[in-house]
DNA sequence: ATCCGTGCAAAGTATTTGCAACCTA
DNA sequence: TAGGTTGCAAATACTTTGCACGGAT
C-alpha cells in the first residue's frame, strides 16, 4: 500500500507504543491528513475511503483512532452532534485549539490562538486544579449563515 | 404531589410554551434542584428518584430534559463520559459557565466567571461570527487528586 | 371530551468486544 | 513463526420512538 501520510518518526513512534505500522492505519491518517482542518468521524472516514474504493472494517477505524488518541497523533472531539470528529493534532500546538460551531449549517472552523492564558492563570490561582488540556467550543452563526438571517 | 421546586413563573413558562406542569416534570425539576452543583445524567435522576420510592419512566425523564433544555431551563451538557448531563440554569448567566473535569476522579467543579469578553471580541473581529453560546471545559487533576500524585 | 403526557417495550445509533482468520515483523 | 491486527457479527449503552392507556384542562 502507499505511504501518503509523511510525518518524521511517524512509523517510530508506533514502535515506541509497541503497535504495528499496518496498511489500514496508514489509510486512516492518509485520510486525515488529506483533510485538514475536517473534522472526520469514523463514519466520514469509511466513507472516503470507500470512494477510493477501499474498504476497511468500522471496528478497525475505531480502534485505529482510539490508538491514535493515545499517541497524541489524533484529537477527538465531541461537537454535541452525535459522534466524536477527530483531526491531526498539530505539532506546534500546546494545547488544543478552540472551535467555532455554526447551529445553523454545522460548519466548524478552527481558532488558532489559545488566548485563555488569564483565564487559567485565575483557575490555578483560585481552584487549586492542575489544568492539562482544554475544550472550548463557541457556538452561533458563521459568516455566511449570519447573513442570510 | 408536592410543588418543592420554586422558581417564580415556572408554571406559567410551561404554558407559554404549551406544556402542561405535571407530576413528573416537577419531580425532575426538584431533583435539579435538590442537587446544585451536580451535572445528572437523565439515569442518575432515575436512581435519586428510586431511592425516595418514585418510579418514573426513564423516557419520561429524558424528554423532560429536553423540554426544559428547549425552555432553557437547564443546561445540557456532554463531558465526553458517554451521557448528556444536565444542571439547572442560573438566570443570573449571560453565558453558560465553565466547568472544571478531574481526569482522575472525574469530579465536575463549576467556575461561575466567564473572563471569555476578550476572547470573544476577538473572534467577532476575526472571524466574522455571531457568538450565541460557549461550551469551556478544562481537564485536569482536583484539588485532591493533585495531591495524591 | 379532547388532547397532551406517561411508561413500557421496541427501535435506533454510535461504539465496543469476541473470535477466527490473517498478516506483519 | 508468533503475536499483534483485521473484520464480521454480536453485544453494549445511551437515547429516541410507537402506541395504548391515563390524566389534566
Amino acid at each position: 500500500m502507499n505511504n501518503n501520510f509523511k510525518i518524521s518518526n511517524i512509523k517510530e513512534k508506533f514502535h515506541q507504543f509497541g503497535y504495528k505500522y499496518t496498511g489500514q492505519r496508514q489509510l486512516v491518517l492518509d485520510v486525515l491528513s488529506a483533510h485538514l482542518g475536517s473534522h472526520l468521524s469514523s463514519n466520514d472516514i469509511c466513507e472516503l475511503l470507500k470512494q477510493k474504493q477501499i474498504n476497511i472494517g468500522q471496528s478497525t477505524v475505531y480502534r485505529t483512532l482510539v490508538m491514535l488518541e493515545k499517541m497524541q497523533i489524533v484529537q477527538g472531539t465531541n461537537f454535541e452532534d452525535g459522534f466524536t470528529r477527530y483531526e491531526l493534532v498539530n505539532d506546534n500546538e500546546e494545547h488544543t485549539h478552540h472551535h467555532l460551531i455554526c447551529t445553523k449549517c454545522g460548519s466548524i472552523t478552527d481558532i488558532k490562538s489559545d488566548l485563555l492564558e488569564d483565564l487559567e492563570q485565575y483557575i490555578v490561582d483560585n481552584y487549586d486544579f492542575m489544568i492539562k488540556d482544554h475544550r472550548l467550543k463557541f457556538f452561533g452563526l458563521c459568516k455566511n449563515c449570519k447573513d442570510k438571517e
